[in-house]
DNA sequence: TTTGTTCTGTGATTGAAATCACAAACCAAG
DNA sequence: CTTGGTTTGTGATTTCAATCACAGAACAAA
């Protein structure tokens, strides 16, 4: 399960990872010797909630969840970090330990940064720390909108929304028909949305039957009517 | 409308914004210098959404919230900022406008840093930076905490939360009684935790009936019994 | 292709909160 | 203390989503 991932002993990770755009070649380097790689399987735990928090993590390749179990025992997922995302930044401040836990959503590959090496990068680069700072606050914004979307409490707006999300990271070509391979199942979904599986479920197929959006197989959506899709995602009623 | 505030001509923000802690005495005189300082009645727009950022704002004295308005039109919070917490840091980093309107609850008086005296305040002082990290992972675990009990479809758990959250913050003693003084209208507390106005005043006279809170005229809440208040919470962290 | 397992869609029912409507309580200003 | 506007509480009703139950579809592995 722990394995060397060879794409970050070049400087790939710099050239896709934001927040190391900054970098000068031999800091990547640098850098790069201190990272430790490891690769995970589709639903192994990355980091588990209220673990201490030592290490900054990029995602090199695949994608994960991060998410907490509720007191009623359901998966409240938070985040959804895509390739070349990144998490861990925020706790080598804070005493807190890790508020939730990450879980790989398919074979996955990560560089880990630990706590000192990370501290040293920024003292010598101030520059990422600017960086850092931006992408938290960007982070902030997705939350808010979220948070924003879910008050809302109507489940159609709330089921828009999220498909013009994933569109930005899940979203590709396939002939004219841009489609979404879904990172969730419909249970990840609903949970992600909070709301139940069945009632995801049957807001798609009324999706379906608007002529909105294709099902194809279980993971893939084909979004078929986008003016539609945004309309929903502002409206209610 | 506009007035100085004399409190930040001696070092009262520093000692009371955590954010400021790390300074020096005398970087603190330099910097309040740069400080323009406002004063604004209850009700009073502080920024209005979609402004372009230009400030880094510290609530001195009262309180304000943030919210957006939904598409439907109901009056989203996201933030409530009590004194001494700021807003405005991470819109100076990136090119996003304010996504939110910031309006004064009370009487209230802000002290303000614009772009170019944060920035080199920033240069100066990197361990700034470190704080304005931690601060937004602060701020980032409260909204992960909204968003879970947002999530959690259940009214009750969102406000013995609420509740719990307000004790920190507007939390006092009235004798032997820990009473809550409101920041909010219970129609602002409904938008806040996304539900109906009727609904919280249902939830809250049943807490009433059970003798876990006793409401005081209206804008003040007597907690009579925390620990059921807690369990009903059941709030990670 | 077959097979076993997991995932998904859907009908029936229940339930919690929204909405509507209005009276009572509150509170600030004379 | 009175007054009038505002805020709050509460009954009646409706609505949307949760839950329960199960069959059919998708998928992975032999």
């Amino acid at each position: 399960m722990s394995n060397v991932c060879d794409g970050c002993s070049n400087d790939l990770c710099r050239r896709n990872v934001p927040l190391f755009s900054s970098l000068q070649r031999d800091a990547v380097h640098a850098l790069t010797s201190e990272m430790e790689h490891r690769r995970y399987k589709k639903g192994e735990i990355i980091v588990r909630e209220g673990e201490k928090a030592s290490a900054f993590t990029v995602i090199r390749e695949g994608s994960a969840k991060a998410y907490r179990i509720t007191p009623d025992g359901r998966e409240q997922i938070l985040y959804i970090f895509p390739a070349n995302d990144y998490f861990g930044a925020r706790f080598l401040f804070t005493e807190e330990r890790v508020p939730y836990t990450v879980e790989a959503l398919e074979p996955t590959t990560v560089c880990i940064l630990n706590k000192t090496n990370f501290a040293n990068l920024l003292a010598e680069h101030s520059q990422v720390a600017i960086e850092i700072i931006e992408a938290m606050a960007n982070r902030m914004s997705r939350l808010e909108s979220a948070m924003q979307s879910m008050g809302g409490r109507n489940a159609d707006m709330r089921i828009a929304s999220l498909l013009l999300e994933f569109k930005e990271s899940y979203g590709h070509y396939n002939g004219n028909f841009l489609e979404i391979t879904l990172p969730l199942s419909r249970e990840g979904l609903a949970n992600y949305l909070g709301i139940a599986r069945e009632t995801l479920s049957r807001k798609l197929t009324q999706f379906e039957e608007e002529g909105i959006i294709l099902a194809v197989g279980n993971r893939v959506i084909r979004i078929l009517d986008i003016e539609r899709l945004t309309d929903l995602s502002f409206l209610v009623d």
